[in-house]
Formats: structure tokens, C-alpha cells, sequence
DNA sequence: ATTTGTGCAAATCGTTTGCATCTGA
DNA sequence: TCAGATGCAAACGATTTGCACAAAT
């Protein structure tokens, strides 16, 4: 199951034009490894060292931008201080937890959104993202 | 009406326990005499400095999260490493034009969200924010 | 052998902070 | 007067880049 995985990861690298280094497959293997997941670079790059794979914090910034050109993942739009990369490349949306910054996926079937504006001439939809901040409730 | 302007800003910032310093009300000016904007510190520095009022930096970073915790203004998660500011407080969305690092307001009426999710247990929604990434139509 | 990736450290960029000086009430 | 505000420069944290070395084809 996890050679499963690793040998699925080369395939989609070199699908990508990438080289199934060490050091990519190791990444590869830590993010799609758990289902949907949501980190920063350092996050990723702690898991790495710990395990056992010691990449160093260039190439896991290197590393995750290229598989977000690759359209492996993608970039989150959530807080402006650090960079959040998602996982799941698929239609969704997400709550914030402010403070904690931490995200959580929403389950797809419960929102919907209505009435789309037309985009201004000249230009498409891209992506729509929707970010539901909570905070703790008084109490 | 630009004094109409100035006075309205020196008593919102009095009411927010902000003394109505020059700086503070030349920036105000700047801010919400054009209607809404969406801007950065940068801009807002450059905009301020060309208008004869020159402000430090450091000085427009403490006033812009001045007047965000008063709630005169608020800070929009667009994406990018940048902080956009955006002078319209009330209940709206945007466009966010991607490679050019633009943001548009949604006008209110169009846009309609539904079945908003249940937070999680011991949280409440503070804020729902839509981004409708755009991109160049191709040719 | 050639091309591409990696690691390190230095460089960059946006933002924050410490502290001496100034200003509004 | 004097708490609060400002400006500067230094500090900071996240990200990027340049270049010598290593690994993949």
C-alpha cells in the first residue's frame, strides 16, 4: 500500500514532467498518504526530518510549488502570513479557525452558491473560493 | 465636503478613543474619500507621501490596524503576500484577478450563498468570505 | 555525460518593534 | 504636563535565490 502509493506518485511526477527524486517521492508520500491535509511548508518540512527523510526548507518550498503548477495541489487563500496548500485539488471549501489558524474542509454537499456575477470583459472564473471563518462561542 | 469629510473622520476616530492626529486624518482622507478601496500599506504610504503628508511606513501599518480593530476598515484574505485593506465594512464579496494582484467589489445583490454548514461543536461563524479568482479570457 | 534537483547560506520582502522625540488635549 | 503618537532603524519571519555539489536519465 505504500509502495502502492509511491509508485502512483512517480507515475503523476513524471506525468508532470518532474523527476521522481527521493526527496519529491518522500513529499509525495507524506501528503497524499493521509487523505485530505492542509499545511504550511514548515509543517511538511517538520514531518520530513522526522521522518527520516532530511530535505532541506528550500526544496520543500521548491518542491510544493512545483507540484502546485503540476495541479497536484493547491494554494490556500486563507491568512495572509503563512501559505497554506491543500491537498484536495477537487471543488470545496473551507472553514478557518481564527487564532488557531487552523483549516478544516467543509463538506461539498452543504454549500451552495447562488447567482454568480458575470466576470468583468475579458475575463473568466477561475476559482471560487469560500472561507468561513469561526471563533468560540462566548460562553 | 472635503471638511465635511475631515470633521466626520476626526469624530470616528474620537469615538474609536483614537486621537485625531494629522497623520491619522490625512490617511483617513485618503482612505475613504474615494468611495471604497481596496488597498496596501505600500499604496496607501505612496499615496499619502504624494499628497504632502509624509507619513513613515511604520506609522501606516500601526493606523491601518488602528482603524481595522475600531472597525472602520477591514482586512481582505485575498491571496498574495501582501495585506489588502478594504474601506467597505459591510456584507460583500470579491473578485480577485489573478497574476495582477487586483480586487474587485461583488456587488452585493448578486451573489447568494445557501445551507451554510454547522461549525463545529463550541463555534460560531464570524465571517463567511467569497473569492471569485479571475482570469484573462483566452484568445 | 548531460541535465535537473538539492542544500546551504545569503538575500529579499512584507511587517513589527524598541526607543528617543514630538504632539494633542 | 504628559499620556499617547510618530519616525527611524534594527529586528523579524516567511519566502526566494545563487551557486557548488549530487543524483537521475
Amino acid at each position: 500500500m505504500a509502495e502502492e502509493a509511491e509508485i502512483a506518485i512517480e507515475t503523476r511526477l513524471r506525468g508532470a514532467g518532474l523527476r521522481p527524486t527521493r526527496q519529491r517521492i518522500a513529499l509525495g508520500d507524506l501528503l497524499f498518504a493521509k487523505g485530505d491535509r492542509h499545511l504550511t511548508v514548515e509543517e511538511l518540512h517538520e514531518e520530513a526530518v522526522a521522518a527520516g527523510v532530511p530535505v532541506s526548507l528550500a526544496t520543500v518550498y521548491n518542491t510544493l510549488h512545483q507540484f502546485t503548477e503540476a495541479g497536484l495541489i493547491r494554494v490556500l487563500a486563507v491568512e495572509s502570513t503563512k501559505t497554506y496548500f491543500d491537498t484536495n485539488v477537487s471543488d470545496h471549501h473551507h472553514f478557518f479557525i481564527e487564532g488557531q489558524n487552523e483549516v478544516l474542509d467543509i463538506p461539498i454537499s452543504n454549500l451552495t452558491i447562488g447567482n454568480l456575477p458575470e466576470p468583468p470583459k475579458g475575463m473568466e472564473i477561475a476559482h471560487v473560493d469560500v472561507v468561513i471563518r469561526l471563533r468560540r462561542t462566548q460562553r
